[in-house]
DNA sequence: TCATATTTGATAGTATTACTATTGATTTTG
DNA sequence: CAAAATCAATAGTAATACTATCAAATATGA
């Protein structure tokens, strides 16, 4: 995507932070260095200690803006649909045709993240790995249906409503759009995972793209 | 599924427990009752204590089974797989046309489960309900590599493949069989998910079953 | 059937995790 | 420059995820 704004400022929903992280330089080194650090251990062996090490800083002090380590996650992942979301609404915006806008709108959802640099504080690529390997983790939770109450998810399910609009353009008999739109959002981070560790289950590699299997799918399911 | 055979062993690969659970009533009870406890209360929340007060039984004697919970849920999984690919072969057999011998297989792996009593001591709906749940978090850990090495998921990807094959008789210009195939499996559960717990992004309900979206799905992609 | 091996239950103990609370020092701000 | 906010450091707690030990109960097989 071009780069016309290198600081755009994505919100997120209040309750998912005790202090909001964007207000100030330690907060920002939290996000900035979490996202490395989840993805360098992992999200089970990630404790607010470990990364109090890893900045320089208290475990305490993390406490202070951030209630639990699951919070930390729903934020950065809150953050990530939502720059997906941005990046959605713009690439789509001008396309007057709707198959011509569905497909861009999948390009946009499947595809692998390379180096952007939306903000200064946040590496897009490394939180796209992350959240191909955490985020279907914080909806599997015995507490979903209260974290979905509080609007937690609200983002993502916007944005898999944003292609099931656009669906219903390209085909109104269709009558599945819903559950193809959460299947293309969902599997493409689950075809990216087979990519990396389950490589004999996913056509998915270096010459076929999740994109392809993806649009290929669609093109022949709508038409 | 007809009830031919009420006492079916479904082997589980030994790596997974320290002590058959077949092999003794402790083994089969703490087998019965984890089931019924990670659907109470959740994988996160379920601990070997809890399991201990809930079989009368003591939290060492039931690492004397099982090493970890972790290894616990992968058993359950496997023995899941196990049994659904045993369903899976029966149910494909004697059908000579391909398609129709891939809708069944669609049906199979797609569908609710209903109380079955294929064992005595597991109940397959509520097993079916904690691998909705549960199974895709046993994947996305860091540990997905080693474990896949130790050959823990073999049977889901045996499942896989065998709709693979399928795939491609019915339609071997296809180029996304494998892909496909793991998106309805892995798919599926998470339609199931979303029918109990994010409704608004899925077009599941009680009425249109998760079976009917990916009958459709397939019939178009390989049309 | 009796000796032996195996299994189980009970208790205790450890390191780590996921927090909360307090305090005093430092930094920001109005 | 004084007050407020922020932060680091320390201590402490309850729960978790185990391991170890030992004695009692049970199963087995010679």
């Amino acid at each position: 995507m071009e780069n016309i704004l290198s600081n755009i400022i994505i919100s997120v929903n209040d309750k998912l932070y005790v202090k909001n992280p964007e207000t100030s330089d330690l907060g920002k080194k939290i996000i900035e260095q979490s996202i490395l650090l989840i993805d360098e251990i992992g999200f089970e062996n990630f404790t607010f200690k470990k990364l109090g090490e890893k900045i320089n800083s208290n475990e305490s002090s993390i406490y202070r803006y951030f209630e639990s380590k699951h919070k930390l996650m729903l934020y950065l992942s809150s953050w990530y649909w939502g720059w997906i979301e941005y990046k959605l609404v713009f690439a789509t915006s001008n396309i007057a045709n709707p198959m011509e806008r569905l497909l861009k709108a999948i390009g946009i959802v499947t595809e692998k993240v390379n180096d952007d640099s939306t903000t200064l504080h946040i590496n897009e690529a490394i939180l796209n790995k992350i959240i191909i390997q955490e985020f279907t983790k914080t909806l599997l939770t015995k507490e979903v249906d209260e974290e979905n109450k509080e609007g937690f998810f609200i983002v993502y399910k916007r944005i898999i409503n944003r292609i099931v609009e656009i669906i219903n353009q390209v085909n109104p008999d269709y009558t599945f759009a819903k559950s193809l739109a959460s299947t293309i959002v969902e599997g493409a981070l689950h075809q990216h995972f087979l990519k990396n560790h389950l490589k004999t289950i996913t056509n998915c590699n270096e010459t076929i793209s999740v994109t392809d299997f993806y649009i290929d799918l669609v093109k022949k399911t709508l038409r």
